[in-house]
DNA sequence: AAACTATACTTCGTGATATGATGTATTACA
DNA sequence: TGTAATACATCATATCACGAAGTATAGTTT
């Protein structure tokens, strides 16, 4: 999928990955990876930006005498998915306004 | 709308806007108004962009004792579209990944 | 044991691009 | 005379996806 496009569903498509239960960078990649596919550099930049902005919380726990680290998705998270499911109408209307076709010449 | 979510569909609609028949900055802003709206400077560099990529041509002509620039789609324009069409369905499926209720706890 | 692959996270530089600010110039209208 | 609308252009800035490169451990293959 186009780059640009992705742009606005990303942050989203990561808080949805992490919804219904914790998750870490590496399984969240894999999960999305059948609709939206992330690099790893992507991903992590993503993390960072939506725990700064509260949107998830970050716990480090020790699986298999390795560190990983957790994300846990917040109220502000589950609210921001919320938001898009609205945005999402937005999309509906622009997708009809650019697929309309000319009624003048049918 | 989130300026990040616009991105790529700008683009797109901006051809949409001028597909049924050549138009003007202006109008061209004014008609996409009431689905999605952008400033001058952005709607400039995207029309520059778009002839850069050959998706359209431009004509300078008189109207009331100015100048306006008036836009014509080309066929790789039109092709655009129809490639936006098919990314849609992708971001069907997307949006399905976001919006999905967690079936486990219900 | 050595080599390779998968897992897991991090940092850095780059390119694309939407936008506000600002500028120029003409027409229409009050 | 002044203000708003029309019409186009340029520049600097901030955001962000991504490739490249790096570090480190666990598991598997040869």
């Amino acid at each position: 999928m186009d780059t640009q496009l992705k742009r606005g569903l990303l942050d989203v498509c990561v808080l949805a990955a992490i919804k219904s239960e914790d998750s870490y960078g590496y399984k969240i990649i894999k999960d999305m990876k059948p609709y939206i596919e992330l690099s790893e550099s992507t991903l992590y930049t993503i993390l960072k930006r939506l725990e700064t902005a509260n949107m998830l919380t970050v716990r480090t726990a020790e699986h298999g005498g390795r560190l990983r680290k957790y994300y846990h998705i917040t109220d502000l998270g589950i609210k921001r998915i919320e938001e898009f499911k609205n945005e999402w109408k937005e999309l509906l209307s622009i997708y009809q306004f650019v697929s309309r076709e000319d009624e003048a010449n049918e």
